[in-house]
DNA sequence: GATTAAACGAGACGGTACGTCTAGTCTTGAA
DNA sequence: TTCAAGACTAGACGTACCGTCTCGTTTAATC
């Protein structure tokens, strides 16, 4: 979201002129890839001077940022599929299928290359995508543990460290294997991931 | 490698700045990051002329992929660590802390992005990057089949596919934790990883 | 000075804001001359909206030409030096202090300039500067001619013309002299050019 | 003329952008005038890029002075017209008709005003222009001394005095008359301005 | 030893995009 | 209706790189 200072006097900020900037955003990087989406183009295809973008972001790594949560905002949730396994080959589906799309693909490898050099994009990104994206870990997990199919973890330290595990175990792979194995996560692959993670999850438990 | 397009008359290339362009891209990584890494400057600390770079390699893509590739060959191997449980904990250390250098950590996921957009460059990542790191699994997975640890595959398409599929858990889930979740991956992290790891290899084994 | 529109109904305009927003303009054109001046920075100076600027003043050359125009309507005036070398010569040195002002210099110039495009602004310099100048001319020669040092004219067109060439004679060398060839018109300088012009003027009628 | 660093290695640069963007920039004064002649203009009309202007001239500012100045060079001269009543009309009417030109009007008044708060600026204005008007001076004094016409100065201080005197005089009322009062010199102006002139140099002298 | 052909440095070239700035207009709520 | 505040469109500014080109100068292998 861009930044809100709070003015109570002059003109407010439209509000249409925020989610046509963000359309115009997910549009150009369908078109042009993040290397050649372009500040200006953004503007013109928003109906909007260059100002108004600056006046909101500070640069294209902070707009295509939000641009992108906003996404998975959209497409990341996790109804209850009735067992740990088909919880996780059903969100690792969901979020490959996020990945293929042609707006996420380059923009996020790029914004995380960017985050490496940027500390406050670097919290942008943990905010608006990195803790959503937990959050369905630890819905996920309660869930198996009053299945039965978890155990329950003997302190909250040990909880979170495993909840961040099992996060990147999982976002990594898909990220991996969609983007640097450029190889696609189909129900196949799927199935084998999972049977590897959850039996890996049971198995250490055991 | 730059191109080699084996003439035999006129004044051969120099071999020093080669060696003098990869040794200038990296330390051009370190201090700018892959987005403020121009080739002007690059030719610049190198002591070469712009067009000597143009003449080895297409663009920044194709130089830096070229310049993280050589880190890779030096600092990945596999040393028999006499258990696959040593030898999975002792490669994630050893790739995290190549992650960790700040020339890779930046160019990593900066070509990756590009490579979305770009088959050659995908190509050049694959050759110069994932193959050599797929080969440790072959290494790896081989010796503990000798060991006894891990049971063969029946046939050769599936070997291949748990292969492809180790590879992409194991470099991804550091490459997230490191890039992404932008957390250290320390041994107590990597002790939990390998242990969920071989959990699951062990048990879809049983 | 501003369009007064006479209203009768509504909040009515600040006189004070009118004068706040002229010397303002002054100020500003001292410490930034014309180029640098902004019509926002003056608004601010004179703890004024934009909007109120605009209100006023078509643009920046009207405020600006309103601007220095007060001045020429408080520094230039003929008192009776006794002669018409004194006179001559007392008026040359009260415009080249004018001129010198820093607010004036670039100024007056720069509305030239810009006067050569827009013939409405021409007019306002005209009525603003130019025929205040020139009533200058009319008073002095007048008393030149009551006290017999110069002849009448035999007729009216010819006096006007007389008259005109005078004062581009008069003012032209000064602000040439101060503004292109941008050397001091002080006494020594004075004199001789008062030398010259009277004496061409006593010999031409001769 | 452009700034010319005297290399000896790398591309030369090239003399034809160099006649083609003053000539551009000429056009582009006549079409447009000082206020609305921007540098990417320029550039497109000379068939050039934005970087060859900046790479030759600090800014618009010097980029006009040149292409003016070059006017200059052309159109005034002095041919001997066998009295300094001749030659002084003769010389109004040329640099009247100078000043007449579209590109000259508005330019050489905007510069001047510029020029005010850019010592840079002023110097250029004083070698690409005033000195080259001044010549005419000195070398019309030398003819009419020649003949007889005028006395010859006492000293060289005086002589330099004089000579600046007397340019002002004639470049400043043409001026004036022309972009100030906004009236045509026509040879009716001429022959009473230059008697004027002729007048106040022969009586001084007398 | 002379020739030759490519690689070399330097740097100008046409372009594209950047992020900033200013002009002048429009929209809000308070006076 | 004016005011202060400030967002808005439009577009020029000067800078930085891009990747290409044109020079004149090495430099090794061939003649």
């Amino acid at each position: 979201m861009p930044s809100t200072p709070l003015r109570r006097t002059g003109r407010p900020r439209s509000t249409e002129a925020d989610r046509a900037i963000l359309d115009a955003t997910r549009a150009a990087l369908v078109e042009l890839g993040w290397g050649k989406l372009t500040m200006g183009d953004v503007a013109a295809r928003a109906g909007v001077a260059k100002t108004t973008l600056y006046r909101r972001w500070a640069g294209k790594n902070e707009l295509v940022v939000d641009a992108v949560a906003a996404l998975f905002d959209e497409h990341l949730e996790l109804p209850d599929r009735g067992s740990l396994r088909a919880d996780v080959e059903g969100v690792v589906l969901q979020f490959a299928s996020l990945l293929e799309r042609p707006e996420t693909k380059t923009a996020l490898m790029a914004v995380v290359a960017e985050s490496t050099r940027d500390d406050a994009l670097r919290d942008r990104i943990r905010s608006a995508i990195v803790d959503r994206q937990k959050s369905l870990v630890l819905i996920g997990r309660a869930r198996a543990q009053t299945r039965g199919e978890l155990p329950r973890e003997p302190d909250e330290t040990q909880a979170a460290r495993n909840a961040d595990l099992i996060f990147d175990v999982i976002a990594g792979a898909v990220v991996h294997r969609t983007l640097v194995s450029a190889e696609p996560v189909d129900e196949e692959w799927a199935r084998g991931f999972t049977a590897l993670v959850v039996g890996g999850l049971t198995a250490g438990a055991g």
